[in-house]
DNA sequence: TAATTACATGATTTCGAAAACATAAGGAAT
DNA sequence: ATTCCTTATGTTTTCGAAATCATGTAATTA
């Protein structure tokens, strides 16, 4: 459904936003360990979530990511996915057609489009605080056991 | 949503399909071309779904690939998908955790349920005859202008 | 202001899907 | 029977996402 990248994204954007609820920074170690994921290449996802400005982000001692404490209940996951895939989820043709649209559908067009409306509402309406206080009252898990 | 290889699958079943209704058989030569593909990789996803049962070939002269007619409108979508990626699309973690279940689920387990599941109905429903016709009307394409 | 901590970024390597290559094998037509 | 057409299959190469490596930059603290 979506990249390993984008994968991390959402899972790191969770955990921080987890520990943002709380007014604590977290460092990239920390979030790789937490979400199962390649250091080095989790702090190259932080900074393409830091210029989109889904997260903040602050330098030297005591530094780490945040999320303003404002912005967490209206972060939606859309944004996540926008600012790593692309819209190509949302507006690509279900079966990888460069031209695919109403006046030129490809034979799942039709079939596809409520499936991918269904998908792009669920993305638009799902909040990072609803997650994070998820994963913080152990209901769910941002790693395998 | 699918791999190349499976948007690939697809096209070429919906192109056998049609000219199945005519009673003729195509090449992988004519597939690969008029679904947009490389023509030895398109060869090797046509052993593949030979091997899957849900197309026939024939070799020599006036060969070619071919489905049965009579099962043209018994051949479902799923079954295309899943000879070629599997079912990872229907039961795979949305945030690509290796364990995710409903007593150890990831933060969007129950968001992708439904959408999974809306996914796997229409897959499960979706006949090669019907997208074999939208083809022939006209109404649909195998690929882009 | 030097040391330390932690984020920032460009270059390089790895890995697997995708694609291409080369050759074998089967069947129909003559 | 032999020729030729077409599918069948194993091997190799390409390419881009994923991951790593190496180095730079900023900010805090003492």
């Amino acid at each position: 459904m979506f990249s390993k990248s984008c994968n991390y994204a959402i899972k790191a954007a969770i955990f921080i936003a987890k520990h943002s609820l709380e007014e604590n920074k977290v460092g990239f170690v920390d979030i790789a360990k937490e979400i199962d994921s390649p250091q080095a290449f989790t702090a190259k996802i932080l900074q393409i979530l830091v210029k989109s400005g889904i997260i903040d982000s602050v330098k030297g001692v005591n530094g780490g990511f945040y999320i303003p404490k404002k912005n967490i209940a209206t972060t939606y996951l859309v944004e996540i996915v926008d600012a790593i895939d692309g819209d190509a989820v949302f507006h690509g043709c279900g079966l990888g057609l460069s031209q695919c649209s109403e006046t030129h559908p490809c034979p799942v067009h039709d079939k596809f489009k409520s499936i991918r409306d269904e998908l792009a509402h669920m993305l638009e309406t799902t909040n990072l605080e609803e997650l994070a206080l998820g994963i913080k009252s152990g209901e769910t898990f941002l790693k395998s056991l």
